[in-house]
DNA sequence: GTTCCGCATGAATCGATAG
DNA sequence: ACTATCGATTCATGCGGAA
């Protein structure tokens, strides 16, 4: 059975609107940061980003399953010199709506942007905040599990030089990451904490979501088949990478020009498949 | 000049009132999480640990000297399926207090504790909350530069991957005596992400806190002879760290038996200076 | 075919300058 | 005084061309 891709072009405050309720088990999306990608989108000023968001997550809340799952990734900006407090906030009036704030995810971007300054290192991580409806709700733990000869491998030789040379001089630094302590061991669950590069390579957007992001939190939030959702799709990153897992997906896009590219590859996509 | 190292035996609400303001460089401390150590501390219920904290944190901002920092390693407990909210309370609250909330570093703990849940990984990382009370503050990058990446991929690259991991068992033996040789050559920056393993062996206090992360803080944040807090001492790393390197120190604790303990090492470490 | 080097490019942030 | 824009700073990554 062939799997579906859905676009819709507008704002998604109002193309949530059109979905069924209870019809989603996975939302994974990166809406645009407070301030962020003006050029692209308007910029959300951080003191009124929660109230602009809270109506979105009122109608997600409204179509996603009851055992469903929503990834929301975001990270607070500096604003004179603190970290702004409009995540945190959010997480609060969300609760109000009804989510369950589950967990948080780390991702650790180990090529974070560079820059220096007096009073702060570079931000080299961001939030993925996972919600839910219920306690209950569907995820395979095993689906993520990785032999562990393997992921030693594929660690050992994704680490680059510098991470392990930083280990190494962990007497100075006190950075220590002991990856001779998982050789003895054949198979390993994952933690919250996601270790992946940002994708600067790509010319034709802004946005640097990396593909095994969404990859990771389809194989483990849902199976072949189920509903895949992204307001904020962008570029497309995770509804392409749904339907390449062959799940089923709704992106939804208020900029023509990306709606228009994402459209243009996923039928380049099936022509291909077919 | 000797560093001075002042112990005392009480609550810390109390027992700061004595400490003159704007008198500290830095505090350092990781206090006892909600219902997390019941048996050696009595636990503090999750719904009250924001007004619990509030009279400490007020405390903390009058000893603080303007140029100081306040480094509070919390991580919220799960209660009810969720990730509670009295840490992103605590914050908000804390901000009303007079507090910046500047940075907020994730500690990230490659050996965190086992276990399986079927709706939850394994937790590996923790909350490292940096408050100041003005925007200017003291901080000594070059303190804690790392080795730098490119360097590594020319000098490194032709080792072969055993080579590498048995360098890496081997804590600061090898080549890793040669790599401190180039450390002033090229370096680079760290991030707001810190990898370090959790002290298993330290079977006297039941908090896992390693030498490592105060010591990256006093480099950071304090030159020699600055004065360091630490208001819940426990078994008092915090306070040896900054002996060990030559800055004066507090440390406040509840616990008898702990304090005991403290104060006969630190004695024990004076004798043998003299 | 490999490996290696040079280069552009980011969900950044601060301080100075301008309206 | 308060906000908006701009230049300077900085490093992991992956690509293309070269040895």
């Amino acid at each position: 059975m062939e799997v579906e891709a859905k676009l819709a072009l507008g704002d998604c405050s109002e193309e949530l609107r059109k979905l069924d309720e209870n019809s989603v088990d996975l939302i994974v999306t990166s809406p645009p940061y407070a301030d962020q990608r003006k050029n692209t989108y308007g910029g959300i000023h951080p003191d009124k980003y929660v109230e602009w968001f809270l109506p979105i997550s009122e109608e997600l809340l409204r179509v996603l399953k009851p055992t469903g799952t929503f990834i929301l990734n975001i990270k607070e900006r500096v604003v004179s010199g603190e970290r702004h407090t409009y995540v945190i906030e959010l997480i609060l009036e969300m609760k109000k709506q009804g989510w369950l704030w589950t967990e948080e995810f780390i991702w650790h971007k180990k090529n974070s942007y560079p820059g220096k300054w007096p009073n702060r290192f570079r931000d080299s991580w961001e939030r993925l905040l996972q919600f839910n409806k219920n306690r209950k709700f569907k995820m395979l733990q095993e689906a993520v599990m990785v032999p562990m000869g393997d992921w030693a491998n594929s660690r050992l030789s994704n680490l680059s030089e510098t991470d392990k040379l930083r280990d190494e001089s962990k007497v100075g630094s006190g950075f220590g990451k002991n990856i001779s302590n998982w050789l003895n061991r054949d198979k390993a669950y994952p933690t919250n904490v996601l270790h992946m590069a940002t994708e600067c390579n790509n010319k034709d957007h802004s946005a640097a979501f990396p593909e095994t992001l969404p990859e990771w939190f389809i194989k483990l939030f849902t199976e072949e088949e189920d509903w895949v959702l992204d307001p904020f799709m962008g570029s497309g990153t995770t509804i392409q990478v749904a339907q390449r897992m062959r799940r089923n997906s709704i992106g939804i896009e208020i900029q023509e020009d990306y709606y228009n590219m994402v459209a243009e590859k996923m039928r380049a996509k099936e022509l291909f498949l077919l």
